[in-house]
DNA sequence: CCAAAACTCCGTACGCCATACGGATTAACC
DNA sequence: GGTTAATCCGTATGGCGTACGGAGTTTTGG
């Protein structure tokens, strides 16, 4: 599976794409295609078969071009990248509507970004250091900040708690995804793999060595979350967790 | 950059691999190499040059052997990687000798993890579900639990501690990681690239929108911490918050 | 002492990737 | 109608993991 790099293109082809461009050339063969078509096709394709699917033979095989065509409306596939983030970012929502305090939207923006990286697996494939400065990760750094608005924390503080509840959102949807993942590909469940293993684990020297609190606690959480749930649950425990620290914080500053 | 997956070799091999067979079969030529050293000097290519410079022929180069005798004693790739990742979680330190109770560990345990993913960057490239059972991650969860033992704690509850804390750390790292990796690639650092981008946001027809908070809060954000010690801060500031929160269950525990 | 077996070493080959380069074709402008 | 700009795309490069089978080397069994 390869790793994607945001911003790993030219900058300014990058924001054109971004920002769109409506400038109409008149010379020249009528396009076939345009950009706006490449890119939801390649976010068509990443979705259902994954970012090491997604080359740059197969958008123009599934658009109908040879795979050069595809260089007159996109850069390169960095730059394409950028703009397929952007766009899934798109389908997040603002928490203004949801009622309860900071708390209640706070949960709101997580279980979204959760969601988000379960619809677009591939998401979690790109490296988003230097994002791409698209209207959709700019309107998503500002509705994330509103959340937590005036409730007596420092632009510092505020800047910190958003990067800390999208980071686990994302952090734990890896989890939960490659887990999918692991089992997609192998064809066996957690639980299988488990049970497939411990015959050859116990043929296994190991020393002398034990593990008294792994064969006890291991035992009880594999029971209580078999794979079907285990990330959700860890999901909503650490979640519950943060939300609990970031109370102490506020609960300080008041 | 290619992510790779842990268990996605042979079971049996890789745990013959990973806890070692001393078997000496005596037919054949005098082997010129050892497992041991194929997993020592990938580890050091990883290190060096990162898992995309990671190739069999690479290995093979580095040992002076053709590239197809690798797997004389490794079954494939997949399995290599398996023993590389128990490798290098044998470099981890348990937190028994650390004074300051159940907080003090937890923050020893966050912080080791932080420094070896610093020290390794390409386990942040291996997406480790279905981890190597190997002596080192056998060992690494034993020693996690221990130091949380005792406190009031289900033995689910230690899991979900446990799992919360070492992700964190994992999801930091690979923000700092990505960072470093992203300024040694294109020559820049943060605050240059974003000087460079300034001027070509200002000539965009950004619709009409403008983003009040996100300009106040991101430019103090950026300020305060370039991008040298921005991943250390979110690190640092996190985890003071899940310790917070996970304070804050023990409380209810007592 | 010799043949068979076991083991090491490795040359070749396959299909797939992004994209540089330049040529052929097509449409609009002067 | 000639010039210019734009589209479309054929070809080629170098690197990847590893299947396959052959050649060379050492020990074992008789």
């Amino acid at each position: 599976m390869t790793t994607e790099y945001s911003g790993g293109g030219d900058p300014r082809r990058s924001l054109e794409l971004l920002w769109g461009v409506p400038e109409r050339p008149k010379r020249g063969p009528k396009p076939k295609l345009t950009a706006e078509r490449i890119v939801r096709t390649a976010i068509a394709v990443a979705d259902a078969d994954g970012l090491d699917a997604l080359s740059m033979r197969r958008i123009a095989d599934e658009l109908g071009v040879a795979p050069m065509s595809i260089y007159t409306y996109v850069p390169g596939k960095a730059e394409l990248i950028d703009v397929m983030l952007d766009r899934a970012f798109a389908e997040l929502t603002p928490a203004d509507g949801v009622t309860g305090g900071w708390r209640a939207k706070l949960e709101h923006i997580a279980r979204d970004n959760w969601d988000l990286f379960h619809r677009h697996p591939w998401l979690l494939h790109v490296a988003a250091v230097r994002p791409p400065m698209g209207p959709a990760v700019f309107g998503k750094y500002e509705f994330e900040l509103r959340a937590i608005d005036g409730i007596g924390l420092t632009d510092l503080e505020m800047d910190s708690v958003v990067a800390l509840v999208t980071g686990f959102a994302e952090s734990s949807a890896r989890v939960s995804v490659n887990a999918a993942e692991a089992e997609r590909r192998s064809g066996m469940t957690d639980a299988q793999w488990w049970e497939a293993l411990v015959p050859l684990l116990e043929q296994i020297d190991t020393g002398g060595k034990d593990y008294p609190l792994s064969s006890r606690v291991g035992e009880v959480a594999g029971r209580e979350h078999n794979a079907a749930v285990g990330p959700a649950h860890a999901f909503e425990f650490g979640l519950a967790r943060i939300l609990d620290g970031i109370q102490t914080l506020v609960d300080t500053r008041a």
